[in-house]
DNA sequence: GACTGCACGTACCACTTGGTACATGTACCA
DNA sequence: TGGTACATGTACCAAGTGGTACGTGCAGTC
């Protein structure tokens, strides 16, 4: 982290004493938890090591103990969130398979209003990481392949066709998230409901005129 | 905007020569271009004044004194991405009503990669005022509404049924948008394209069973 | 030619930032 | 009992921040 810069020296080295990287796993954690939910809620792009630990009731010097630096601290936030989103679609998708579980569900999953925290954060790193921000570049990595295969699954499970089941994936990611990002900004859920029933409509026609 | 601070008496008082307000619209025009422009291509949230200063080529104090604050800055810098945008879409459906302008068409303007940097900004600001910052409010306002009555109609010019005109623009945004988090992200044209073309293929069967 | 208002640069201010040094407390283990 | 590893707080630092004070050149005007 500061290895290239000459003003500060190598920890490890001016400071032997000096643990600093691998600590209690609780602390940490529950610190992290911590860091995680106030980012949720107060956003990260503004986010100053200090005002951050008052918040929690620690030092800063402890969030630099245990990740390091900030950047280390926001990489392990975006983490944990990226955790976050795959875990939604996993106990959606995933664990289940039996369950066919609708796209109207799935949205309507998507759509509660206690996730809003945490898509808000979601955007908000996302936009980072479009704009090169190094901490966020894990995001991007996973942020659309890795929903690509579940959902493609699910489609198929409902009966689409599996020669575009990837490309209807897609879509269907895109459509979300485009709505999403239009809940989350006009707060209207009848509104976006609407156009998800109309793109559901879609869909179904479809699955009809196999039938 | 310093008025409320003890410390810094209020610059209209205390410097009574200051004109800090009205300016030549030419040079503070071309400063908020180039300004623009920077934001474009490094982001928003790590601006600071004096980075931008001197890589237009001038001063932070020329900054603060067109703009009156960091704030003000960002604020007009928003309002002018906002415009680019609104541009774009007149461009497209508003000018010239006889083009039907298909769905394809759109889509490929806006995947356009020399507009790339301006969807980057645009969502970096959009997440940022889902956050809650200040100078970002106003495109929030306008980020949905004042897409949906022209791709509305739009849509109705290609024929779709007016009833549900504004719930399929809304989705057409979605999609749009969704797609392009998509693109920014990968950079795999080829295969948003191919989710975009599942896309119109499902509004163009519902055409093909209305004919 | 003096005056005036704008445009702009330089120097400065108080403050916050991320990060470091170091002392100290605590728990466990020999 | 003493030592050792981890955990945490306090004090500090250099750098950078937004914003201000103030001087100055320049254009226009009387």
């Amino acid at each position: 982290m500061s290895t290239g810069d000459p003003t500060t020296p190598d920890p490890t080295i001016s400071d032997p004493r000096a643990p600093d990287a691998v600590a209690s796993p609780s602390a940490r954690e529950r610190l992290l938890d911590a860091a995680v939910d106030h980012a949720a809620r107060h956003g990260v792009s503004d986010l100053s090591l200090r005002q951050l630990a008052t918040a929690l009731g620690t030092s800063h010097r402890m969030l630099i103990y245990h990740f390091g630096s900030k950047q280390g601290l926001l990489t392990e936030i975006v983490r944990r969130v990226e955790s976050r989103q795959r875990a939604q679609v996993a106990a959606l998708a995933g664990d289940d398979p039996t369950s066919p579980t609708s796209l109207t569900e799935l949205w309507d999953h998507f759509a509660d209003e206690a996730l809003w925290p945490w898509e808000r954060l979601f955007f908000e790193v996302y936009a980072q990481a479009l704009q090169g921000r190094p901490h966020a570049r894990g995001l991007l990595d996973e942020a659309i392949d890795a929903w690509i295969d579940p959902l493609a699954e699910l489609l198929v499970a409902r009966g689409a066709p599996p020669a575009h089941a990837r490309d209807d994936a897609r879509l269907m990611l895109a459509v979300t998230r485009g709505l999403l990002l239009d809940l989350l900004a006009t707060g209207d859920r009848n509104g976006v409901d609407a156009a998800m029933r109309r793109f559901v409509a879609l869909t179904d026609r479809r699955r009809a005129g196999r039938a």
